[in-house]
DNA sequence: GGCGTTTGCCTATAGTGATTAGGCAGATGG
DNA sequence: CCATCTGCCTAATCACTATAGGCAAACGCC
Protein backbone atom coordinates (compact mmCIF):
# COMPACT_ATOMS: atom_id res chain seq x y z
CA UNK A 1 0.00 0.00 0.00
CA UNK A 2 1.57 3.36 -1.03
CA UNK A 3 2.19 5.83 2.05
CA UNK A 4 1.19 9.08 1.57
CA UNK A 5 4.29 10.40 3.14
CA UNK A 6 2.56 12.27 6.08
CA UNK A 7 3.88 14.21 9.02
CA UNK A 8 2.62 16.75 11.66
CA UNK A 9 3.83 19.50 9.26
CA UNK A 10 1.94 18.62 6.51
CA UNK A 11 -1.22 18.04 8.23
CA UNK A 12 -0.84 21.21 9.92
CA UNK A 13 -0.49 23.16 6.80
CA UNK A 14 -3.51 21.80 4.87
CA UNK A 15 -5.38 21.86 8.66
CA UNK A 16 -5.08 25.65 7.86
CA UNK A 17 -6.02 25.38 4.63
CA UNK A 18 -9.00 23.46 5.22
CA UNK A 19 -10.04 25.96 8.04
CA UNK A 20 -9.70 29.26 5.65
CA UNK A 21 -11.82 27.23 3.42
CA UNK A 22 -14.42 25.77 5.67
CA UNK A 23 -13.93 27.77 9.20
CA UNK A 24 -11.77 27.04 12.00
CA UNK A 25 -14.55 25.24 13.81
CA UNK A 26 -14.90 22.70 10.92
CA UNK A 27 -11.40 21.44 11.22
CA UNK A 28 -12.23 17.53 11.64
CA UNK A 29 -9.73 14.67 11.24
CA UNK A 30 -11.94 13.15 8.97
CA UNK A 31 -11.93 15.88 6.75
CA UNK A 32 -8.27 16.21 6.92
CA UNK A 33 -7.78 12.64 6.15
CA UNK A 34 -10.11 12.85 3.21
CA UNK A 35 -7.97 15.64 2.05
CA UNK A 36 -4.82 13.12 2.09
CA UNK A 37 -6.78 10.25 0.92
CA UNK A 38 -6.29 8.30 3.87
CA UNK A 39 -7.89 6.97 6.77
CA UNK A 40 -9.01 8.69 10.27
CA UNK A 41 -7.10 6.77 12.05
CA UNK A 42 -3.64 7.06 10.45
CA UNK A 43 -3.59 10.55 11.57
CA UNK A 44 -2.93 9.50 15.02
CA UNK A 45 0.78 8.56 14.58
CA UNK A 46 1.37 12.20 14.01
CA UNK A 47 -0.71 14.34 16.18
CA UNK A 48 -2.24 13.38 19.31
CA UNK A 49 -6.00 14.45 17.96
CA UNK A 50 -8.39 16.69 17.26
CA UNK A 51 -7.57 19.23 20.02
CA UNK A 52 -3.57 18.54 18.96
CA UNK A 53 -4.09 19.69 15.58
CA UNK A 54 -6.18 22.87 16.31
CA UNK A 55 -3.55 24.34 19.01
CA UNK A 56 -1.13 23.31 16.15
CA UNK A 57 -2.49 25.12 13.73
CA UNK A 58 -2.69 28.31 16.13
CA UNK A 59 0.68 27.88 16.96
CA UNK A 60 1.48 27.86 12.90
CA UNK A 61 -0.98 30.53 12.48
CA UNK A 62 0.41 32.87 15.29
CA UNK A 63 4.22 32.31 13.88
CA UNK A 64 3.30 33.09 10.26
CA UNK A 65 1.38 36.14 11.27
CA UNK A 66 4.61 37.50 13.36
CA UNK A 67 6.88 36.85 10.56
CA UNK A 68 5.26 39.18 8.28
CA UNK A 69 4.31 41.32 10.76
CA UNK A 70 8.11 41.54 11.02
CA UNK A 71 8.77 41.90 7.74
CA UNK A 72 6.23 44.66 7.85
CA UNK A 73 7.65 46.85 10.72
CA UNK A 74 11.05 46.52 9.11
CA UNK A 75 12.57 49.76 7.79
CA UNK A 76 9.57 51.95 9.27
CA UNK A 77 8.69 54.19 12.24
CA UNK A 78 5.87 56.73 13.63
CA UNK A 79 2.57 56.44 11.89
CA UNK A 80 4.10 54.28 9.26
CA UNK A 81 4.80 51.90 11.21
CA UNK A 82 1.70 52.02 13.49
CA UNK A 83 -0.10 51.36 9.70
CA UNK A 84 1.74 48.47 8.67
CA UNK A 85 1.52 46.65 11.55
CA UNK A 86 -2.49 47.22 11.64
CA UNK A 87 -2.99 46.78 7.97
CA UNK A 88 -0.85 43.17 8.25
CA UNK A 89 -3.62 42.13 11.47
CA UNK A 90 -6.43 42.89 9.19
CA UNK A 91 -4.91 41.81 5.48
CA UNK A 92 -4.47 38.05 7.51
CA UNK A 93 -8.00 38.34 9.31
CA UNK A 94 -9.23 39.04 5.50
CA UNK A 95 -7.03 36.61 3.25
CA UNK A 96 -6.88 33.76 6.12
CA UNK A 97 -10.02 34.07 8.19
CA UNK A 98 -9.38 30.26 9.20
CA UNK A 99 -5.88 30.97 10.70
CA UNK A 100 -6.83 34.31 11.91
CA UNK A 101 -9.52 32.47 14.03
CA UNK A 102 -7.09 30.10 15.08
CA UNK A 103 -4.96 32.60 16.37
CA UNK A 104 -7.51 33.37 19.03
CA UNK A 105 -7.81 29.35 20.31
CA UNK A 106 -6.98 29.58 24.12
CA UNK A 107 -3.82 27.86 24.53
CA UNK A 108 -2.41 26.53 27.93
CA UNK A 109 0.05 28.41 29.34
CA UNK A 110 3.41 26.64 28.66
CA UNK A 111 1.85 26.73 25.31
CA UNK A 112 1.23 30.14 24.84
CA UNK A 113 4.58 31.18 26.59
CA UNK A 114 6.41 29.38 24.05
CA UNK A 115 4.44 30.37 21.42
CA UNK A 116 4.77 33.32 18.79
CA UNK A 117 2.43 35.70 21.20
CA UNK A 118 4.89 37.36 23.06
CA UNK A 119 6.68 38.05 19.88
CA UNK A 120 3.55 40.25 18.48
CA UNK A 121 3.55 41.80 22.06
CA UNK A 122 7.23 43.02 20.98
CA UNK A 123 6.43 44.02 17.45
CA UNK A 124 3.55 46.45 18.83
CA UNK A 125 6.15 47.80 21.34
CA UNK A 126 8.83 48.15 18.77
CA UNK A 127 5.87 50.84 16.99
CA UNK A 128 5.70 52.49 19.82
CA UNK A 129 10.00 53.58 20.27
CA UNK A 130 8.34 55.97 17.59
CA UNK A 131 6.54 57.92 20.00
CA UNK A 132 7.04 59.25 23.56
CA UNK A 133 5.76 57.25 26.13
CA UNK A 134 7.53 55.53 29.04
CA UNK A 135 7.71 53.02 31.62
CA UNK A 136 4.30 51.32 32.35
CA UNK A 137 2.55 53.72 30.09
CA UNK A 138 4.11 51.57 27.18
CA UNK A 139 2.62 48.37 28.17
CA UNK A 140 -0.95 50.35 28.48
CA UNK A 141 -0.01 51.26 24.98
CA UNK A 142 0.41 47.96 23.47
CA UNK A 143 -2.41 46.66 25.38
CA UNK A 144 -4.73 49.50 23.71
CA UNK A 145 -3.31 48.61 20.23
CA UNK A 146 -3.72 44.66 20.18
CA UNK A 147 -7.46 45.56 22.20
CA UNK A 148 -8.11 47.83 18.94
CA UNK A 149 -6.43 45.98 15.95
CA UNK A 150 -8.12 42.58 17.67
CA UNK A 151 -11.50 43.95 17.79
CA UNK A 152 -11.58 45.92 15.02
CA UNK A 153 -10.75 43.25 12.81
CA UNK A 154 -12.83 40.55 14.27
CA UNK A 155 -16.00 42.74 14.25
CA UNK A 156 -15.55 43.28 11.05
CA UNK A 157 -14.68 40.03 10.17
CA UNK A 158 -18.26 38.67 11.97
CA UNK A 159 -20.11 40.53 9.51
CA UNK A 160 -20.33 43.54 12.90
CA UNK A 161 -20.26 46.43 10.53
CA UNK A 162 -22.18 45.13 7.67
CA UNK A 163 -25.44 47.19 6.68
CA UNK A 164 -23.91 50.48 8.52
CA UNK A 165 -23.11 53.34 6.23
CA UNK A 166 -20.09 54.83 5.99
CA UNK A 167 -17.78 51.48 4.48
CA UNK A 168 -15.47 50.31 6.58
CA UNK A 169 -12.56 51.45 4.78
CA UNK A 170 -12.41 55.13 5.56
CA UNK A 171 -12.99 53.89 8.99
CA UNK A 172 -10.28 51.69 9.50
CA UNK A 173 -8.23 54.69 7.93
CA UNK A 174 -10.00 57.50 10.28
CA UNK A 175 -9.11 54.94 13.35
CA UNK A 176 -5.52 54.61 12.07
CA UNK A 177 -5.25 58.39 12.18
CA UNK A 178 -6.64 58.54 15.41
CA UNK A 179 -4.49 55.83 17.46
CA UNK A 180 -1.77 58.02 15.65
CA UNK A 181 -2.62 61.17 17.44
CA UNK A 182 -3.81 59.79 20.77
CA UNK A 183 -0.24 57.69 20.92
CA UNK A 184 1.40 61.49 20.64
CA UNK A 185 -0.83 62.84 23.17
CA UNK A 186 -1.35 60.62 25.68
CA UNK A 187 -2.87 61.58 28.81
CA UNK A 188 -1.08 61.05 31.61
CA UNK B 1 -44.77 10.06 33.12
CA UNK B 2 -44.25 13.49 34.18
CA UNK B 3 -44.00 16.51 31.87
CA UNK B 4 -40.43 18.59 32.51
CA UNK B 5 -42.06 21.65 31.61
CA UNK B 6 -39.99 22.53 28.54
CA UNK B 7 -40.15 25.28 26.01
CA UNK B 8 -37.55 27.34 24.11
CA UNK B 9 -37.37 29.99 26.88
CA UNK B 10 -36.69 27.52 29.59
CA UNK B 11 -33.97 26.00 27.38
CA UNK B 12 -32.26 28.94 25.97
CA UNK B 13 -31.65 30.34 29.67
CA UNK B 14 -30.81 26.72 30.82
CA UNK B 15 -27.94 26.51 27.71
CA UNK B 16 -26.93 30.43 28.42
CA UNK B 17 -25.99 28.66 32.12
CA UNK B 18 -24.13 25.89 30.43
CA UNK B 19 -21.99 27.93 28.53
CA UNK B 20 -21.11 30.06 31.41
CA UNK B 21 -19.75 27.05 33.29
CA UNK B 22 -18.80 24.73 30.73
CA UNK B 23 -17.50 27.19 27.88
CA UNK B 24 -19.88 28.03 24.55
CA UNK B 25 -18.43 25.45 22.29
CA UNK B 26 -19.01 23.07 25.10
CA UNK B 27 -23.41 23.43 25.05
CA UNK B 28 -24.40 20.28 23.65
CA UNK B 29 -27.94 19.07 23.48
CA UNK B 30 -26.94 15.82 25.54
CA UNK B 31 -26.02 18.00 28.43
CA UNK B 32 -28.61 20.26 28.18
CA UNK B 33 -31.11 17.06 28.45
CA UNK B 34 -29.22 15.76 31.36
CA UNK B 35 -30.00 19.05 33.06
CA UNK B 36 -33.73 18.68 32.67
CA UNK B 37 -33.48 14.89 33.18
CA UNK B 38 -35.20 14.39 30.01
CA UNK B 39 -34.04 12.80 26.86
CA UNK B 40 -31.97 14.35 23.42
CA UNK B 41 -35.00 13.72 21.27
CA UNK B 42 -37.29 15.57 23.49
CA UNK B 43 -35.48 18.83 23.33
CA UNK B 44 -36.34 18.54 19.14
CA UNK B 45 -40.50 19.89 20.11
CA UNK B 46 -38.87 23.37 21.45
CA UNK B 47 -35.57 24.40 19.47
CA UNK B 48 -35.03 23.27 15.67
CA UNK B 49 -31.37 21.90 16.40
CA UNK B 50 -28.22 21.97 18.26
CA UNK B 51 -27.34 25.76 15.79
CA UNK B 52 -30.80 27.17 16.71
CA UNK B 53 -30.34 26.61 20.30
CA UNK B 54 -26.41 27.90 19.96
CA UNK B 55 -28.41 31.02 18.42
CA UNK B 56 -31.16 32.04 20.58
CA UNK B 57 -28.72 32.01 23.62
CA UNK B 58 -26.78 34.65 21.23
CA UNK B 59 -29.94 36.33 20.80
CA UNK B 60 -30.48 36.28 25.18
CA UNK B 61 -27.22 37.33 25.93
CA UNK B 62 -27.13 40.24 23.24
CA UNK B 63 -30.17 41.34 24.62
CA UNK B 64 -29.19 40.76 27.93
CA UNK B 65 -26.15 42.70 27.88
CA UNK B 66 -28.18 45.61 26.02
CA UNK B 67 -30.16 45.65 29.25
CA UNK B 68 -27.71 46.45 31.32
CA UNK B 69 -26.05 48.48 29.12
CA UNK B 70 -29.04 50.77 29.13
CA UNK B 71 -29.23 50.76 32.67
CA UNK B 72 -25.88 52.23 33.25
CA UNK B 73 -25.81 54.68 30.90
CA UNK B 74 -29.07 56.21 32.14
CA UNK B 75 -28.52 59.25 33.66
CA UNK B 76 -24.77 59.52 32.80
CA UNK B 77 -22.25 61.65 30.33
CA UNK B 78 -19.39 62.21 29.11
CA UNK B 79 -16.90 60.11 30.77
CA UNK B 80 -18.98 59.08 33.01
CA UNK B 81 -20.95 57.25 30.59
CA UNK B 82 -18.27 55.92 28.96
CA UNK B 83 -16.76 53.83 31.52
CA UNK B 84 -20.10 52.61 32.67
CA UNK B 85 -20.80 51.21 29.32
CA UNK B 86 -17.49 49.58 29.36
CA UNK B 87 -17.49 48.50 32.90
CA UNK B 88 -20.88 46.84 31.48
CA UNK B 89 -19.30 44.87 28.84
CA UNK B 90 -16.03 43.56 30.67
CA UNK B 91 -17.99 42.92 33.58
CA UNK B 92 -20.29 40.85 31.32
CA UNK B 93 -17.84 38.74 29.94
CA UNK B 94 -15.78 38.07 32.95
CA UNK B 95 -19.02 36.96 35.32
CA UNK B 96 -20.46 35.55 32.15
CA UNK B 97 -18.18 33.93 29.91
CA UNK B 98 -19.95 31.63 28.06
CA UNK B 99 -23.09 34.25 27.15
CA UNK B 100 -20.29 36.45 25.97
CA UNK B 101 -18.70 34.18 23.82
CA UNK B 102 -22.20 33.57 22.78
CA UNK B 103 -22.60 37.37 21.40
CA UNK B 104 -19.73 36.47 19.01
CA UNK B 105 -21.73 34.12 17.52
CA UNK B 106 -22.03 35.30 13.58
CA UNK B 107 -25.94 35.23 13.33
CA UNK B 108 -27.64 35.31 9.41
CA UNK B 109 -28.34 38.89 8.65
CA UNK B 110 -31.98 39.18 8.98
CA UNK B 111 -31.28 37.59 12.98
CA UNK B 112 -28.49 39.77 13.77
CA UNK B 113 -30.74 43.14 12.19
CA UNK B 114 -33.42 41.98 14.92
CA UNK B 115 -31.46 41.60 17.10
CA UNK B 116 -30.14 43.55 20.09
CA UNK B 117 -26.89 43.88 18.00
CA UNK B 118 -27.98 47.59 16.70
CA UNK B 119 -29.34 48.78 20.34
CA UNK B 120 -25.27 48.28 20.72
CA UNK B 121 -24.65 50.87 18.48
CA UNK B 122 -27.25 52.78 19.33
CA UNK B 123 -26.07 52.96 23.29
CA UNK B 124 -22.44 53.63 21.68
CA UNK B 125 -23.13 56.09 19.65
CA UNK B 126 -25.56 57.91 23.05
CA UNK B 127 -21.96 58.57 24.69
CA UNK B 128 -20.81 60.43 22.05
CA UNK B 129 -23.29 62.95 22.58
CA UNK B 130 -21.61 64.50 25.33
CA UNK B 131 -18.42 64.91 23.06
CA UNK B 132 -18.00 67.13 20.40
CA UNK B 133 -18.11 64.53 16.87
CA UNK B 134 -20.27 65.63 13.82
CA UNK B 135 -21.26 63.23 10.95
CA UNK B 136 -19.33 60.10 10.09
CA UNK B 137 -16.67 60.68 12.75
CA UNK B 138 -19.53 59.64 15.35
CA UNK B 139 -19.72 56.54 13.29
CA UNK B 140 -16.32 56.11 13.27
CA UNK B 141 -15.64 56.32 17.05
CA UNK B 142 -18.76 54.08 17.59
CA UNK B 143 -16.64 51.77 16.15
CA UNK B 144 -12.99 51.88 16.98
CA UNK B 145 -15.22 52.37 20.84
CA UNK B 146 -16.71 48.64 20.04
CA UNK B 147 -13.41 47.54 18.83
CA UNK B 148 -11.82 48.85 22.04
CA UNK B 149 -14.36 47.06 24.15
CA UNK B 150 -15.08 43.79 22.49
CA UNK B 151 -11.15 43.53 21.57
CA UNK B 152 -9.89 44.49 24.95
CA UNK B 153 -12.56 42.06 26.75
CA UNK B 154 -11.65 39.07 24.57
CA UNK B 155 -7.81 39.46 24.88
CA UNK B 156 -8.42 39.63 28.96
CA UNK B 157 -10.39 36.60 28.60
CA UNK B 158 -8.44 34.59 26.63
CA UNK B 159 -5.47 35.06 28.55
CA UNK B 160 -3.96 37.44 26.11
CA UNK B 161 -2.50 39.91 28.89
CA UNK B 162 -1.62 37.35 31.42
CA UNK B 163 2.19 36.54 31.93
CA UNK B 164 2.44 40.15 32.04
CA UNK B 165 2.89 43.18 34.46
CA UNK B 166 1.72 45.51 35.68
CA UNK B 167 -2.04 44.47 35.90
CA UNK B 168 -5.01 44.71 34.04
CA UNK B 169 -6.88 47.06 36.29
CA UNK B 170 -4.45 49.91 36.10
CA UNK B 171 -4.55 49.41 31.54
CA UNK B 172 -8.12 49.40 31.88
CA UNK B 173 -8.28 52.55 33.74
CA UNK B 174 -5.74 53.94 31.42
CA UNK B 175 -6.97 53.00 28.70
CA UNK B 176 -10.46 54.68 29.42
CA UNK B 177 -8.65 57.79 30.34
CA UNK B 178 -7.11 57.71 26.97
CA UNK B 179 -10.04 56.99 24.93
CA UNK B 180 -11.92 60.06 26.90
CA UNK B 181 -8.90 61.83 26.11
CA UNK B 182 -8.79 60.82 22.53
CA UNK B 183 -12.84 61.83 21.72
CA UNK B 184 -12.30 65.36 23.38
CA UNK B 185 -9.17 65.22 20.72
CA UNK B 186 -10.37 64.29 18.17
CA UNK B 187 -8.26 64.71 14.81
CA UNK B 188 -9.76 66.10 11.71
C1' DG C 1 -67.15 13.37 34.56
C1' DG C 2 -66.44 11.46 30.11
C1' DC C 3 -64.25 11.97 25.47
C1' DG C 4 -61.74 13.46 21.51
C1' DT C 5 -57.81 16.20 20.28
C1' DT C 6 -53.55 18.18 21.02
C1' DT C 7 -48.99 17.97 22.32
C1' DG C 8 -45.05 16.72 25.29
C1' DC C 9 -41.90 13.38 25.94
C1' DC C 10 -40.72 8.79 24.72
C1' DT C 11 -38.15 4.60 22.04
C1' DA C 12 -35.79 3.25 18.07
C1' DT C 13 -32.68 4.07 14.50
C1' DA C 14 -29.14 6.06 11.67
C1' DG C 15 -25.30 9.10 10.51
C1' DT C 16 -20.89 11.62 11.61
C1' DG C 17 -16.76 12.48 14.16
C1' DA C 18 -13.12 11.09 17.85
C1' DT C 19 -10.46 7.78 19.73
C1' DT C 20 -8.03 3.33 20.83
C1' DA C 21 -6.24 -1.47 19.96
C1' DG C 22 -4.11 -4.34 17.28
C1' DG C 23 -2.42 -6.05 12.43
C1' DC C 24 -0.03 -6.13 7.93
C1' DA C 25 3.19 -4.58 4.69
C1' DG C 26 6.42 -1.16 2.76
C1' DA C 27 10.70 1.11 4.03
C1' DT C 28 15.22 0.94 6.27
C1' DG C 29 19.69 -0.63 7.84
C1' DG C 30 23.03 -3.97 9.35
C1' DC D 1 18.66 -10.33 2.44
C1' DC D 2 16.57 -10.51 6.51
C1' DA D 3 15.09 -8.19 10.92
C1' DT D 4 13.13 -4.35 12.48
C1' DC D 5 10.66 -0.36 12.40
C1' DT D 6 7.08 2.46 11.23
C1' DG D 7 3.20 4.08 8.38
C1' DC D 8 -1.17 3.23 7.35
C1' DC D 9 -4.75 -0.09 7.83
C1' DT D 10 -9.35 -2.57 9.87
C1' DA D 11 -12.35 -3.01 13.61
C1' DA D 12 -14.70 -1.54 17.54
C1' DT D 13 -16.50 1.85 20.85
C1' DC D 14 -18.31 6.19 22.44
C1' DA D 15 -20.55 10.85 22.19
C1' DC D 16 -23.50 14.00 19.86
C1' DT D 17 -26.95 15.11 16.29
C1' DA D 18 -31.02 14.21 14.00
C1' DT D 19 -35.52 12.04 12.28
C1' DA D 20 -39.67 8.99 12.47
C1' DG D 21 -43.19 7.33 14.76
C1' DG D 22 -45.76 6.00 19.29
C1' DC D 23 -48.09 6.53 23.83
C1' DA D 24 -50.10 9.00 27.39
C1' DA D 25 -50.85 13.30 29.91
C1' DA D 26 -53.15 17.61 29.50
C1' DC D 27 -56.79 20.37 27.66
C1' DG D 28 -61.28 21.83 25.88
C1' DC D 29 -65.84 20.86 25.12
C1' DC D 30 -70.21 19.04 26.29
Amino acid sequence: MARAGLNAERLTRAGADLADELGFDQVTLSALASRFEVRVASLYSHVRGSADLRARIALFALAELADRAADALAGRSGKDALAALANVYRDYARTHPGRYAATQLRLDPETAAASAGPRHAQLTRAILRGYDLTGTDQTHAVRLLGSVFHGYVSLELGGGFDHSAPDTEETWSRILDALDSLLRNWPD
